[in-house]
DNA sequence: CGATAATCGAGACGGTACGTCTTGTCTTAGG
DNA sequence: CCTAAGACAAGACGTACCGTCTCGATTATCG
């Protein structure tokens, strides 16, 4: 059963995204307002106000395409440790763009609107955790992961770091980025003899 | 030689600072207002746009002294690894509080304000850095902690995952932070038979 | 063609008027802030903003309605002199009352805001001189005013006189007006015998 | 017996009307602000503060001096009436140049601060009142000026008009002035034969 | 086909905070 | 006692966004 009455416009919903895409790109999300994103994308106030809660959300939409594609990672035959270390560092480049400002204007964003962080846990966090921690468990599964630690606080450790230096506007450099794996894998690697 | 003109009246300063943090522990920094520190201090708008340049600076002044305080560590004679751990659980154990959360809020406020975050990393992550540092410096010169690893990618790991779960509004339990401890110890310890 | 967008709010329109007009007789024009203003009237100050360029344009159009009435000649039979001695003398009555305060504090605005001057020459002076002005051109034309003087020179001496005194807030007595009106008609009273 | 303590600074006294009297001319009354006045002068607020009672009387010393010299009149030898119409038009002709701004910015002040009216009256239209009125007595006493006129309201007609131009940013010329003292002069002129 | 209903744009509305400016007062040090 | 310097409380200014609202116009489904 078709809904009654006008059907949303689509095209009206892709120039929305595509405009806050740009306007985080331009200025970042603190100096995003909606009145800007609806008078680039011809839109008016309350459409946006019709389909989206706030303004974190409309970020935050309008950047997932690109978060997921950056971050993606199609998983190899190598070990899981291995794979992992190759991971971070793809994860570590790909924030060193614009994408990692984005992010950064979010996390700010989530700290004003608890709507936006509720969002963002969903939305974000939670996907990409949910890819990454079958790589976890099988490290897990084939011993070379100590068998105590918990797959979460692995990742806490891994996007805490990367994420702090975000916040601090450091470039997270291949070569730091190499010390952390290095620290997070001998943490976590089982002792082959003890 | 004296400076000239009226001085700096102390009472108002107090009373500013102190407004800001009452204000800071209700609503949270996001909510703050000048205007609203200002009528709670006795003070007038210009005033405070006297002698700090932004929100976030007067947040950041009026906590100091209650961060400073609370994660304050007098060294114990341990060796540096068992004194680091102790370090890590009393830090995260103040961040639970109130205080976390400010933390949180003016990490959000850098994301907007360049001065900010310059104010944040001078008065904030340098002093905490400058004060654990000595302790990672003695791990090293013992032999308790790998020579190869950066005692700064130390530091960011360790603040990273603590911040990482003030800015997700996930409490820094003293089971997790075990976990990470322990994951960090194990990543920096040196390996005593290889 | 009908104009998009939500209509303009009739309502507050008015409220705004009727706010700004009783401010005006309670403490003059020197002391209305829009901010008062918007407050009595229950509307926000961006709204005033909106539609009108500055407090002297509020304040006028807030006072016009008054003036125009308190102001207003019913055209008599009598003769052209005779009509604009009763007219002065009603003019000078109205102005005794709050009106004339308003008036001036109008004149005040007007020599630090171009645009109140601009919109008071057009709303105020040229309406009212375009209503006399056929009198004394009827006076002109029936040979009861003198033929070689300006009746724009008339005027203004007539408005001058009694604003002056305005401006003095020295209140514009009956007798007072007798002697202007005395030395003005006598100065632009043809002579019958010479 | 002498004032103790430091004596009135003369230097600064002259500074601060020599500033504000260039500021006059450069901004006008309006955008007057006594801190530009102290700034320029090398003077102190609190000075200012301390000889003056407000803005107004500030200015209105500052700018005594100049207006004083340029209304002056040298009396002639002339009838009354011929000597009134001489001087009006160096009136008109004084007040084309910047006085004529100024002086509408204060009698604008005047409405926005009685204290500045009351010294107005007192120290500006008083003087150049007494100034003129012996001449208007001699016309009375000589038969040249009708005896059921009352001198004052002369005055306020004179300068009425005058300042009603001023007001209004209309110069004052030759010929309209030449218009306005035409009808007065025939208004209060004794008619020789009736 | 016409009624109904939801969408869209435009833009006005009441609010709130901003950062700046000016006012009049005060508190120093020093002449 | 006066002066320069300058801090202070107060409060208005004009601007910028916010989230809501009220329109006319558009575009679908359903009777």
């Amino acid at each position: 059963m078709a809904p009654v009455g006008r059907p949303r416009s689509d095209a009206s919903h892709a120039a929305i995204l595509k405009a806050t895409y740009e306007l985080l790109q331009e200025e970042g999300l603190a100096r995003l307002t909606l009145d800007k994103v609806a008078r680039r994308a011809g839109a008016s106030r309350s459409t946006l106000y019709r389909w989206w809660p706030s303004r974190g959300a409309i970020a935050m939409e309008a950047t997932l395409d690109t978060i997921n594609r950056e971050m993606s990672l199609e998983p190899q035959g190598d070990n899981a440790l291995a794979e992992y270390r190759r991971l971070l560092k793809s994860v570590a480049r790909a924030m060193r763009g614009g994408t990692g400002a984005i992010i950064a204007g979010i996390l700010a964003e989530c700290q004003r609107d608890p709507e936006t962080l509720r969002l963002y846990k969903e939305k974000l966090v939670g996907p990409r955790r949910a890819e990454i921690m079958p790589l976890l468990q099988r490290g897990l599964a084939d011993g070379s992961i100590r068998a105590d630690v918990s797959p979460q606080t692995i990742l806490d450790m891994t996007f805490g770091a990367i994420y702090h230096q975000l916040l601090l506007h450091i470039p997270t450099e291949d070569a730091w980025m190499d010390g952390v794996i290095d620290i997070l894998v001998n943490g976590i690697a089982a002792k082959p003899s003890r």
